[in-house]
DNA sequence: TCCGATATCTAACATGGCAAAGTAATATCC
DNA sequence: GGATATTACTTTGCCATGTTAGATATCGGA
């Protein structure tokens, strides 16, 4: 690990000028740096639900089903989270008197705080992981950040 | 959408040289894709089982342990995979001599099969979106394979 | 009015993490 | 040699979070 990605082994034939080696790194690594994230509590909260809330942030006041497109999962997965939350009063949901199929999801004073308080302490574990990067490697991981968000874009789907 | 939390604008203090917004979507970012990536099956098999059948090519004969520190989870994690892969006959788990409380892992032929087969038919998804991306940005990418290695490498723990 | 479409929730299920406890083999110490 | 500790793995039980299928309520147009 850690070494420059290698010249393509003889027969190491490359789809849309991509090595099948890089392709499974990458999609190993990325699939594998996903689960450490996920898995990364910094506070209570799980990734979903941080990740959650901070969509609701953005989109606030907002329908449960813009939520599931925004976040990619379906719909009760959404609720279930949105349930938690709301639990914990850190979110609100008010029935919508123009459409009373959908509620109004925005984030309670608490949920706002929170959601700063873990803006200012989020950076624990991948901040100290970059630390310990050469700057080569930190300046390759920024350049990369507007193509790694491209290929997770629904949009393109 | 792709859009992460543009949060601080004015006073987005950095912490190792690093913007808390280039952070945090990064940190989304790469939650995100694994979470795509995760769930993006190509064939019968998980994630989880691809990602443990190409370690066991890697490292085969090799113990359970050895594999669950290479996948970074947890040894019973490890031993539930491997039943599932052994229980449809990809793997196989073989009594170590020399040490009676380790067993040998290998891959049987129809897992090595299955796994060149994986590997040709992998590209799916992930080169269908690369190729959506312009040459710059899949340049990004690949300049970008070691540092996030790097990141998720158990050594750095 | 009625009926299909829409938005959400509930229920049931699968996967895959974990920690704690159990089991068996090996290593160590007197 | 035999008691004890350590090691390696498995089993068990729990939790989080994804899914699909079906129920329910509402909306909106023919």
């Amino acid at each position: 690990m850690g070494t420059l990605p290698r010249e393509p082994a003889a027969g190491d034939e490359s789809i849309s000028g991509i090595s099948q080696t890089d392709l499974t790194r990458l999609r190993m690594t990325l699939g594998r740096l996903g689960r450490v994230l996920r898995q990364q509590n910094d506070d209570g909260l799980s990734y979903a639900l941080v990740s959650l809330l901070f969509a609701i942030h953005r989109m606030q006041p907002v329908a449960a089903g813009d939520l599931a497109a925004s976040e990619g999962v379906s719909p009760p997965s959404v609720t279930r989270s949105l349930n938690r939350l709301i639990d914990i009063g850190l979110v609100l949901r008010l029935a919508d008197p123009s459409d009373r199929r959908t509620a109004v999801i925005s984030l309670t004073p608490a949920g706002e705080l929170e959601r700063q308080q873990i803006l200012r302490s989020r950076e624990n574990w991948l901040s100290e992981h970059l630390s310990r990067l050469g700057g080569d490697d930190v300046a390759a991981l920024l350049a990369a950040i507007p193509a790694l968000e491209q290929l997770c874009d629904p949009a393109l789907e």
